[in-house]
DNA sequence: CATTCTTGTGAACAAATGTACACGATCCCC
DNA sequence: GGGGATCGTGTACATTTGTTCACAAGAATG
């Protein structure tokens, strides 16, 4: 039990790693692999005597300027690794307290939710975790729904369903005939009755999230045209909220923003300039009602 | 809550010193003393999950060695200051191990242990420390029995009780008075019922020890002369453990030998090269049951 | 009111920690 | 048995952390 030891020598002797080295008689180096590992397995564990959330003040604020139920808000750092990862970790932090045992919880496709799946604790809970939509094809890095499902699932010791359907169809009538489909249509009707959605906000810009990035510049330029601000799992929505009914919209495969809206716990994830407008939209109509960001960006809403 | 703010940032998302003093707005040195203040007053938590203790091996070994109920052993390293430290730390979490609520504690007199309260965790315990000897006149920074007991008792919210008389009196007769005196004589009573005795063990080396470095070359010759190869708690003892009767045990005013033999509990504490001769004889003659080493000491000593 | 002490601060430096890279061993898959 | 991937290792370096020192503001003391 080296690690043990070399733990304890250092977290309650505070023995510096050179001097574990000599005494255990091995190379520095390996003491601070150790120590890292230590810290990894969860052998040697942090923990801060902290009530009161790290931006308590704008969270509260943020809160009732947009009549959310609750927001959490992770630091923003110029490193933006570290950022992605302190966003991610509040976000499963976030998910984490809204989650009940054998609670269904509903998933858009968003990298950001990706994120927070990596990020989510390990912990029994036996959650059954459904896509609101159908997958994305190529690579896209652990972004689909179903991908998510399965990392979810895998962390909590639960369920994860697969939407076996493609996020957009080539034609509306394809989208039809897959919803037509009745593993589809089952899978759909369990992710309209979740009692938790988790998903992502994106914005209009160009390359912005994973369904516009898949999509030519003139279909974008039409949703701009419809009077798009954003999109919520896949449905994008004008200045008021509202579906942007339209071609594109037509051929997605997954629940509408109608049925998103009626699950009860509805925990939005963005963060970032690009996603301010969206962001705005989707808080002030209600679209989501909990809400995960980072102290730029929330700082930014209240500001505006 | 600024400290909380840094630990969580620091501790949980992982951000540098230097990030949370731009993000908080304050200098990087502040967010290193928070942080440390953090740490210090236990808003930080460090857990290391391991059972076994450090060196398992050479303590099982020396507790089979020379049949002692129980060893602990901190580890060794160059820089002094740690090592005492460390040392001291594994002395209060034996002691800690040992004691009970409302137990009589009975403090031999020895700078050993007084680093050992310094290190000695706050809890309530109710516990009553009683000193076995009388104080050293002079400026000997805590280690006075009598100090000994009111650190402990500030510690764990127990009783210190002050043995009003010099370790070492002018005479055999003051020794004597002093011991006829009610006050003196009710304390040693109750440190002779005490559950356990902690106290250090000390060599014969010149300087060694606050009894020893208070007596001229003259009587420590005649100590040697005597047989004497350490002393605990103040009474010297030879090579069979057996007490060194003479000038110098009739002036010192606290328990004799046959009494310290008698608590249960006799938690010795020490380290050292100089002290391996006094400690042999100590733990092979039964003089204590419960030891508290270092590794190098600890080493030596199965050794030899 | 002057003055001593304490307390808190940051700059500059020293020390400790973490990371990128290169090397060799081992395991596996053809 | 030959590549090729993977793992564990240490060296050299970059980054982060901690410490020492000097200074200034405020509190306690004369």
């Amino acid at each position: 039990m080296l690690l043990g030891r070399v733990a304890r020598m250092y977290y309650e002797h505070g023995l510096t790693h050179q001097e574990i080295a000599d005494t255990l008689g091995v190379s520095r180096i390996r003491v601070t692999r150790l120590l890292a590992e230590a810290r990894e397995t969860g052998v040697v564990e942090i923990i801060v005597h902290v009530e009161e959330s790290l931006f308590a003040d704008d969270e509260r604020d943020l809160a009732a300027a947009f009549g959310l139920r609750q927001v959490w808000i992770s630091p923003s750092v110029a490193d933006e690794q570290k950022a992605a990862r302190a966003f991610a970790s509040v976000g499963a932090e976030a998910l984490a307290a809204k989650l009940e045992p054998d609670a269904i919880v509903a998933l858009g496709l968003s990298t950001a939710v990706a994120l927070v799946a990596e990020e989510f604790p390990e912990q029994p809970l036996a959650a059954s975790f459904v896509p609101v939509a159908g997958s994305v094809s190529g690579l896209v890095n652990g972004a689909n729904p179903h991908e998510l499902a399965l990392a979810f699932a895998r962390r909590t010791n639960g369920r994860a369903f697969h939407l076996p359907a493609p996020l957009l169809a080539a034609s509306p009538e394809a989208a039809a005939a897959s919803l037509a489909d009745p593993g589809v249509r089952e899978v759909l009707e369990l992710a309209a009755r979740a009692d938790t959605l988790v998903a992502g906000i994106g914005g209009t810009a160009r390359g912005q999230g994973l369904l516009l990035s898949s999509l030519g510049d003139a279909e974008r330029e039409r949703l701009l045209a419809d009077g798009a601000v954003g999109d919520l799992a896949g449905r994008f929505f004008d200045a008021d909220g509202e579906a942007v009914h339209g071609a594109l919209d037509a051929r997605v495969v997954g629940l509408g923003l109608d049925e998103l809206r009626a699950i009860p716990n509805r925990l939005g994830i963005a963060r970032g300039e690009t996603k301010l407008a969206a962001l705005r939209t989707a808080l002030s109509s209600g679209l989501v009602n909990l809400l995960v960001t980072d102290s730029d960006t929330a700082r930014a809403l209240l500001a505006g």
